[in-house]
DNA sequence: GACATATTTGCGCAAATAAGCAAATATTAC
DNA sequence: GTAATATTTGCTTATTTGCGCAAATATGTC
């Protein structure tokens, strides 16, 4: 694992470790199908434009999917994705 | 999962979160025999000061074990409880 | 005891982070 | 066009975080 990949997993880590964005991807893993920042804002009971720069931080890293629809944007979780990061660190950790 | 619970694995995946810390993390994953601060220290050219903080974060998230040995301290890899952990957060997430 | 080594702690500083609010923007509905 | 809704952005504030250095502490060696 080179510098590059490893800096890319810290921010990863980083962006799920904080509890109110935890919370919404915890949340988009309940609902089956994608939610707005409207709906996301209100599991950790914080402002829209505090959600909205949450969820911003999560796309960045890969965590959630945007979708533009219409006025709104729909988020939906990476979960193969995400999983498989997390599962790849298991594994070194471990080996 | 409960408040609790959740706000434990924020502090766990914030401690795993940081490049210098995760750095550590790596270093012990290679090395088969416990590590001293000093030694760790090295790896992501830090003060001793500052890795002897990085560490206490570490332990206090269950990420390394301290062994006190004369006037050092060696740390190694909860391997199986963080790879525990990681895992059943990908398999949450995959859910 | 004196000295060396490893760690911890206190302090200060700079940068990053999270939050709320208000304003700006985008888009839909009428 | 106006009004309503969803999001983003700018601003400010408060807090946290990471770092280095120096001093303090703990322990082993002589």
């Amino acid at each position: 694992m080179d510098t590059r990949e490893r800096e890319e997993l810290a921010r990863l880590l980083k962006a799920l470790g904080e509890y109110n964005r935890l919370s919404m991807v915890y949340e988009l893993c309940e609902c089956s199908s994608p939610r707005n920042a409207m709906c996301l804002c209100e599991c950790c009971s914080v402002d829209a434009s505090v959600a909205s720069r949450h969820l911003k931080v999560l796309a960045q890293e890969g965590v959630v999917q945007v979708v533009k629809k219409g006025r709104e944007r729909t988020y939906s979780l990476n979960k193969t994705a995400i999983a498989q990061k997390l599962r790849a660190l298991a594994d070194q950790i471990e080996s």
